[in-house]
DNA sequence: TCCTTATATGAATATCTGTTCATATATTAA
DNA sequence: TTAATATATGAACAGATATTCATATAAGGA
């Protein structure tokens, strides 16, 4: 702790305990990287559709209306961050959310931009 | 609605629902913005930050080894999304929180992190 | 076996984003 | 008024990211 605190209106105590408990960088990371997979329309539209049923790419791709490689990118964007996870039949591979905390993201974010209202 | 469900075990009825109540174009906008801002270690770092003081630019360009440049763009792009406010006293401006989501939202995501551990 | 269909993926490209550098603005002190 | 300090901001640059295109893989049917 070096040049910190040269403002007023700051107890030194606290702001010691603040950096002490300050998440590690492996956790800043991780969140960083959770957040940017949600800033994103395509995944956003893909994650939307999924809380509500299990989809193969196809109708995926009808859905938010891009190709069918642009949605295969982002569904292994979303599978490598593990909010959804695949089920194979055939030539066909079935989507589904893998990740029971989407929706809770999603009802805070939606109060945030509600309360904002522009 | 149209090239939608070529693949089975989708409920048609149900598909229209969801395609109905899909959220418009300027949510998802909203939303997809919303995330890319906490989508950055930096302004992650800096949020952190003003979730436990009010920081003078100075202090939190110490507090995230960033140089005061930097973090004076990124509160200004937290500014622009809200989610930071500022309190000039002469040359020194005053940042602080101005959202009651972001702990919500923190604590959703560190919820997943933890869960998922790598 | 050959063809069709569904999906995955590497490469290329265009766009976006974060940081730095230089500089502007504004307040206070000398 | 001049100098020093705190912050803000435009421009430039580098690195990241989303989409497209072409093609590969793989399963099923003719």
């Amino acid at each position: 702790m070096d040049a910190i605190c040269k403002c007023k209106y700051i107890d030194k105590k606290e702001l010691e305990r603040t950096v002490a408990e300050q998440p590690d960088a492996e956790t800043i990371e991780r969140l960083s990287t959770f957040f940017s997979v949600f800033g994103d329309g395509t995944r956003l539209k893909i994650l939307y559709y999924l809380s509500r049923h299990e989809l193969c790419v196809a109708d995926l791709a009808s859905l938010v209306k891009m190709g069918q490689s642009a949605v295969s990118h982002q569904l292994r964007n979303l599978r490598l961050n593990r909010l959804v996870k695949v089920r194979k039949e055939g030539t066909t591979s079935y989507y589904s959310l893998d990740d029971e905390h989407v929706q809770s993201i999603f009802e805070v974010a939606l109060a945030h931009i509600n309360e904002v209202k522009r």
